[in-house]
DNA sequence: TGAAGATAATTTTTT
DNA sequence: ATTATCTTCA
């Protein structure tokens, strides 16, 4: 037979780029050869460059773009990797597999929903959701919420989910993290088989069984371990240091059932979320789980100046654990990181906010400079010097935009549209309705859920039965615009099931129950125009209800991008930088945080959270902390300033003391 | 019995 | 500022 050879060039210009935007051992990383391959990148190094043209890389060699999954910590970096990507190989890139661990399940659950029990337009639980379905589990299981002895639902939430990532028994996880429960342990696993089956019930699925399923299809579906293991020809995981036991056994899984090409990025360094399950051997012992696995370095860091990796490197050395490494940095001379203590926390927020603006008058833009807090509420009393000074923020920690009560209001409208079995949801919207509360919600929820069409159950006579007289007229209008929001082809067209809720009564809901009331319709409003950029319904709530990075300011609307100060969570920190970085409330207690003190391993853990502040500066770095803290309600004591300022040779930093000036009060003038 | 309103208590980090 | 808890009312 005759055989012709297509010929494949790489993308244009790829093979010159691979060449000269990287340094020797970015290089070498990054067309590393096939097989298990560990980078290790400290902050600042190249890591995400790396990471994209190893993709390029392995695209420019002849791997199709669709068989190369790229998992990643946050769906921004999914995106900023994709969007570098596409620089390199063009419309190509669009195609890679790239998400966080929770995307990529969600997608592949759509389509083997059916095989573990649910429907392909199952709805995903966020954890407050979760919380309220596993109260009515406890319920299920004899555990009454009147007993004051019993577990709270937040606590029984937070143990389940941890023994599932962390792929430990119930048991184990009780007696180690929640002695108090060890009584309470059969309760709790009924519980949990309640919950299991309201969520199956109501077709929904929390954060956790997108892993857990996940991983349930590959160890039980042979066929379909097969077709991922092929589908996959290279798993890349960035960040490892913060997978968990679940996620590293599915990524493990898929490489062995294929053809064994698995790349993990991370710095052990780094690794800060213990408390979700992360565990940091997952990066330390790759070498010893992967047996000629190669290992590459990446310690040049091009972040940050001398001063600032010097105070960084020397921190961390106070930790045991972790790989040696050497970082160096790879640019000019800068300040010294100053430190500057103030009387208390009014003090410390006037002190940024003059520094902010003597900054910004240097021609630094606010969104090249932010300011980091171990704690959210650390961000408080600085949101309101910011407002009182009309510096323009953007908050990145907190209640995020889709867990806004309002936003969440909304999101249920279509999630009841979307899976008329979502339980949460329906309960949700009729405790708006006058007269109905948690009984008659959940009455009138039995009547949809043992209905083939819940929606011909909503309207029937026998559901307005079950309705309190009063309740009748608010409850037709109620189901008058669950028709309506139906008659718009929601799923199509998700902006006109938002104008549709709008429209209906939920208006009066909002100006009724919340305070702020126009605000949030603004909101709403602009969710609406957020969703005119999706054709799916469901893609929609799906991306939203994953969208962990998403906060209020990044859905404002649209004209052109302001100019903002950020203020973030370490944690939402990770893996950005800026020009001038601001650290808050470093007081011992605080940050480190107390609780975590307290626990075993718990002050590496918050070292670490440290050295990622640190590091997110490359040309200024500031470090405060106030002298007397007044603890909420509590009285006002003097604080003890952070170990992590102590610890290090004070040589380090420079010391600020702070004077004050008042500008004479010429009541003549004006 | 269940809903609604008033009062008191409490904050780690998040997919 | 939000959420659990207690009290009152239908």
């Amino acid at each position: 037979m005759r055989k012709i050879t297509l010929k494949h060039s790489p993308p244009a210009g790829l093979a010159r780029k691979l060449a000269d935007d990287l340094n020797p051992s970015q290089r070498e990383a990054a067309s590393a050869p096939d097989g298990c391959n560990l980078i290790l990148a400290g902050p600042g190094s190249g890591k995400t460059r790396v990471v994209t043209y190893r993709v390029a890389w392995l695209i420019g060699r002849g791997a199709p773009a669709e068989s190369i999954l790229l998992v990643t910590f946050t769906r921004r970096a999914a995106r900023e990797m994709v969007e570098r990507l596409g620089g390199l190989v063009g419309a190509r890139a669009g195609r890679v597999w790239a998400g966080t661990f929770h995307h990529v399940g969600n997608r592949l659950l759509r389509r083997s929903a059916r095989e573990l029990g649910f429907e392909s337009n199952f709805t995903i639980l966020d954890s407050e959701d979760q919380k309220d379905l596993i109260g009515l589990a406890m319920t299920d299981a004899g555990l009454s919420s009147k007993d004051k002895l019993a577990p709270k639902p937040a606590q029984v939430q937070h143990v389940l989910s941890f023994a599932l990532n962390t792929r430990r028994t119930l048991e184990d996880v009780i007696a180690e993290t929640a002695g108090e429960l060890v009584a309470w342990t059969d309760h709790v696993r009924h519980a949990a088989a309640a919950y299991a089956a309201r969520k199956q019930a109501a077709n929904c699925m929390d954060y956790d069984d997108l892993l857990v399923l996940w991983l349930k299809l590959l160890n039980e579906h042979p066929a379909r371990l097969a077709e991922q293991g092929k589908m996959f020809q290279h798993v890349l995981v960035d960040e490892m240091q913060d997978t968990n036991a679940l996620q590293i056994e599915i990524v493990e899984k898929l490489a062995a059932a294929g053809s064994g090409n698995l790349t993990a990025v991370g710095d052990d360094a780094q690794s800060i979320y213990r408390f979700r399950g992360a565990n940091y051997d997952n990066i330390l012992k790759f070498p010893d789980r992967h047996p000629g696995a190669r290992t590459f370095k990446l310690e040049v860091n091009y972040r940050s100046t001398p001063q600032i990796v010097a105070l960084t490197r020397a921190s961390i050395a106070h930790n045991h654990t972790g790989f040696p490494k050497e970082l160096v940095s790879a640019r000019g001379d800068g300040p010294k990181p100053a430190v500057v203590a103030t009387a208390d926390v009014y003090e410390e927020a006037a002190l940024v906010c003059q520094q902010i603006l003597e900054t910004r008058d240097r021609d630094v833009p606010l969104a090249e400079m932010a300011v980091l807090y171990r704690n959210h509420y650390d961000s408080v009393v600085l949101q309101g010097e910011l407002l009182a000074r009309g510096i323009p923020y953007n908050v990145r920690s907190g209640v995020r935009f889709f867990e806004q009560a309002h936003v969440k209001d909304v999101l249920a409208f279509l999630r009841v549209v979307l899976n008329p079995r979502d339980e949460a949801s329906w309960r949700r919207l009729l405790l708006f309705l006058p007269g109905i509360g948690p009984a008659k919600a959940g009455a009138v929820h039995r009547l949809l859920a043992a209905s083939a069409d819940p929606f011909k159950a909503l309207a029937s006579a026998e559901t307005m039965a079950a309705v309190p007289t009063k309740s009748r007229g608010p409850f037709a209008a109620f189901v008058n615009d669950i028709n309506l929001i139906r008659a718009t082809d929601p799923e199509k067209h998700p902006a006109d099931a938002i104008q549709a809720v709008l429209a209906g009564g939920y208006k009066a809901t909002i100006r009724q129950r919340y305070d702020r009331a126009e605000n949030r319709i603004k909101d709403v409003e602009q969710f609406a125009v957020l969703a005119a950029k999706y054709d799916s319904l469901e893609r929609l709530v799906g991306e939203l209800m994953l969208a962990g990075d998403l906060y209020g300011a990044d859905v404002e609307g649209g004209d052109e991008p302001r100019d903002l100060l950020v203020l973030s969570s370490v944690h939402q920190a990770k893996g950005l930088e800026w020009s001038s970085v601001f650290v808050v409330r470093l007081v011992d207690d605080g940050f480190p945080n107390r609780r975590a003190t307290d626990e075993p391993g718990g002050e590496e853990e918050e070292r670490r959270i440290f050295y990622v502040a640190v590091s997110r500066a490359k040309d200024e770095l500031m470090l405060t902390y106030p002298s007397t803290v007044s603890r909420g309600f509590g009285p006002t004591t003097f604080s003890t300033p952070s170990r992590f300022l102590t610890e290090v040779d004070p040589d380090l930093f420079e010391r600020v003391a702070l004077e004050h000036e008042f500008e004479s009060l010429d009541i003549n003038k004006e």
